[in-house]
DNA sequence: CATGAATGAGTTTTCATTCAT
DNA sequence: TATGAATGAAAACTCATTCAT
C-alpha cells in the first residue's frame, strides 16, 4: 500500500542510512544496496529518488555540512562577547556528534572523493569557509586584520588536523583536550600582537 | 627484450606509478591496469611482482614514508639547536615534493584507506608517532614534558590539518605561510610558559 | 520482461544448465557463463541467485542427489520383500538417465571435486552410505551381519566401478548387463554363506 | 653450469613431480608452475621439455600406467596356476602405492580429464583392456569363455569401485578387505557355474 | 641447458543502473 | 510508491606460454 508523502520520509532515510553506512565503513566505497538495506528499502528505490549514487552522496554531505551549520548557527548566536563567539565555534567543531569515530571517517572520505568530485569539492570548500569565517568574526574584534585571518587560518587546520588524527584512533585526544588545544593555540596567538613578531 | 635484474626496476617503476595515479586521481580506486600502464608494463606483471593490489598499495605508502623518514633524518642531523631541530621538522613536512597537490592527495586516500585496513592504519600511526617524538626531541630541552608534549600534539595536528586544507585547492596557504604558521603556534606556545596555565 | 517469483524458476533453470554443462564437458571446469548462457541469463544473474560459482555447483550435486534418493525411495517402498528391495536398488542405479554418459561424467567430476572441496565430498559420502544402508536392508534378513555388510560393500563398489567404466565409452556394458553382473555377485555372495569360508 | 644428458633426469623429475602434485590436489588443475617448483626447475623448463602442460599430464599417465604395468608382468610371471594369476592380478591392483590416498586421486583426476582429452581416454582404455585381459588369462582355463568375460568384467568393475569409494576417505575399506572382497566374488562366480542360472 | 621477464586471454565476481509490474 | 528481475561493464587475479639471454 504506497503511502502519499513518502518522498520526505524515504529521503531522508536514505541519508541517513549513507551516513551510517559511510561512517562504519569508512570509505564511499559503500554499494548503494548496503545503504538501501540499512534505510530498509530497495536499491531502486534509492534510485528512484536521488537519480545516482553520486547524487545520494552529496545528499548526504549536505545534510551532514547542513546540521554543522545550524550548530554553528545557534552557538554563536548564544555567544555574547567576541571571545565567546570563537570558544562557541571551537566547540561545535568538536561536539561529541561530530567527533564521533563514524562521523570523522565519513569527513575522510568526503574529503577524498573532492579530489575527483568538483560538486563535493565546492562543499568542502564552502564549509571551509564558513568555519573561517565563523572564526574570523569572533577574532576581528580582537586584533588587527592580518593576524585575525592568520589565526582563523590556524585554528580551522588545527581543528581539521585533529580530526583526521582521531581518525587513525591511535593516542587520540580527548574532546576536551582537543578543545582546549585550540583554545590555547588562539590565546597564545593573540597575547603575541604585543610582543615580538613572529618567529622566522 | 627481457633483461636480466629486472625485479627492483620494476617495483620501484610500480611504485612510483602508483603514487603518481594515486596522486593524480586523489583515491586508491584506481585500477592495477592505470597504474601498470603508467609504468609501462601489463597489468599482470604488477601482480606478478606485488601479489596484489593491497600489497602494491602498501608499498607505495611505505615508500612515502621511507623517504618522508630519511628527508627527516637528514634534517635532523643538521639542526644543531632544539629550536632548530623543531624548525626542521616543519620545514620538512612542507618541502616542497611533499606538499604538492598530488601528494597531499595520495596522503589523504590513505588516510580514508586507514579506515578499512590495519595494516595502512599502522603505518600511519608509525609516521603519527616519528613526528610526533620528532618533534618532541626538540622541545623537551625547552619546556617542561607536559607543555612539550601539548605543543608536540598540537603541531602535529596543525600540520596534517594544513595539508588537509591544501588538498581542497582553495584559498591555499602558500609553503612559506604553511611554515611560519606552524613555527608561530609553537614561538606562541612555548611563550605561555611563562604565564597563566593553559585556558579551560 | 521481468515476472514475478522467478527465482525458483531461474534456479532450477540454473542447476539444471549446470549439470548439463558439467556433463557434456566432463569436468567442474565450466565457466559461469557456459552455465548461465545455457540456462539462458547472464552470468551476473547466476551469482545473484547463488552468490558463487561453487555454491552453483553444490546445489547441482545436491539436485542429483535428491533426484536419485528420491527414484530410490519409491522403488524401495514398491518392494515388497527383502531381495526385491535389493534388486530396486540395483535397478535404480543404473537407471538410464542416472546411466547416461552425461550424468555418468558429471558423477565422476564431482568425485575429483571432493578431493579438494569438503562439502562436496560430505555430499558424496552421504550417497554412499545411503546406498550402503538401502543395500543393507535388503540383505540383512537374508544373511547374518557381516556377511550382509560385506555384500552391500561389494555390491556398492560394483555399482560405482561400472559407472567408472562407462565412463571410458570404450567396451561399456549395457544398462542390463550392468544390473546382471550386480544381481549375480549378491546370488553368488548369498549362496556362498552355505558353502566354505571365503577364499584367500 | 649446464650437464649433459639432463633431458632423462629432468623428464623423470617433472613427470614425478607432476604426479605428486596432482595427487596432493586430487585434481589436473594445477599449474606448471606448481609442478615445476615441485621438481626444483623453472616452470619454462617444464615446458622446453614437454612442449605444453597436457604434454607433461600425458607423460605422468603414461609413467603411471607403465608402473602399473610392470608390476602386473612380474606378478603373472611368478604365478603358476590359472588360479594364481587371478589373485595376482587382484594383488597388484591393490598394492600399498597404488592404492595410496594420493596416487587413488590421481587416478579419479585422469578418468575426469578422460572426457575431455581423447588422449587421455585412450591411455585409460588401455589401462581398463589390460585389467580385463590379464583377468580373463586365468579365469578362461577355470570355466566357459562368456562366463569368464563376465567374471573379468564384474572384477575390473569391483576393482575401480573400490578404488573410487577409497578417494572418498569415508569407511575405506583396507588393503586386505579390499582384495578379499574381489577374491570372493572370483571364487562365487566360479562357484555358480555349477549351480542355477543367474537371477533376474 | 636453464631461467627470469613478460603478457594475452580468460575467469570469477561486483555493482550501479534500468525496467516491467 | 516500490521492488524483484536482470544485465553490461569493469576489475582483480591467474596461468600457460613465449622469448631473450
Amino acid at each position: 500500500m504506497p503511502k502519499l508523502g513518502m518522498e520526505p520520509v524515504r529521503r531522508k532515510a536514505l541519508v541517513d542510512a549513507a551516513l551510517r553506512t559511510i561512517g562504519s565503513q569508512g570509505s564511499l566505497d559503500v554499494t548503494m544496496s548496503e545503504i538501501a538495506r540499512e534505510a530498509g528499502v530497495s536499491a531502486a528505490l534509492a534510485h528512484h529518488y536521488f537519480g545516482s549514487k553520486q547524487q545520494l552522496l552529496l545528499a548526504t554531505i549536505r545534510a551532514l555540512l547542513a546540521q554543522l551549520r545550524a550548530d554553528a548557527v545557534a552557538a554563536l548566536t548564544a555567544a555574547e562577547t567576541p571571545r565567546a563567539r570563537i570558544s562557541a565555534v571551537i566547540r561545535v567543531s568538536f561536539q561529541a556528534d561530530q567527533f564521533a569515530p563514524d562521523v570523522v571517517a565519513a569527513w575522510l572520505a568526503f574529503y577524498s572523493e573532492a579530489q575527483r568530485s568538483e560538486e563535493v569539492r565546492r562543499l568542502l570548500v564552502l564549509y571551509a569557509r564558513r568555519l573561517h569565517s565563523n572564526l574570523l568574526s569572533g577574532l576581528r574584534p580582537l586584533c588587527p586584520a592580518p593576524l585575525a585571518k592568520q589565526i582563523a587560518d590556524g585554528a580551522a587546520a588545527l581543528i581539521d588536523g585533529l580530526y583526521i588524527r582521531q581518525s587513525l584512533k591511535a593516542a587520540p585526544l580527548s574532546i576536551d583536550a582537543s578543545v582546549t588545544l585550540v583554545e590555547d593555540y588562539v590565546a597564545g596567538q593573540l597575547n603575541r600582537q604585543h610582543g615580538r613578531t613572529p618567529s622566522r
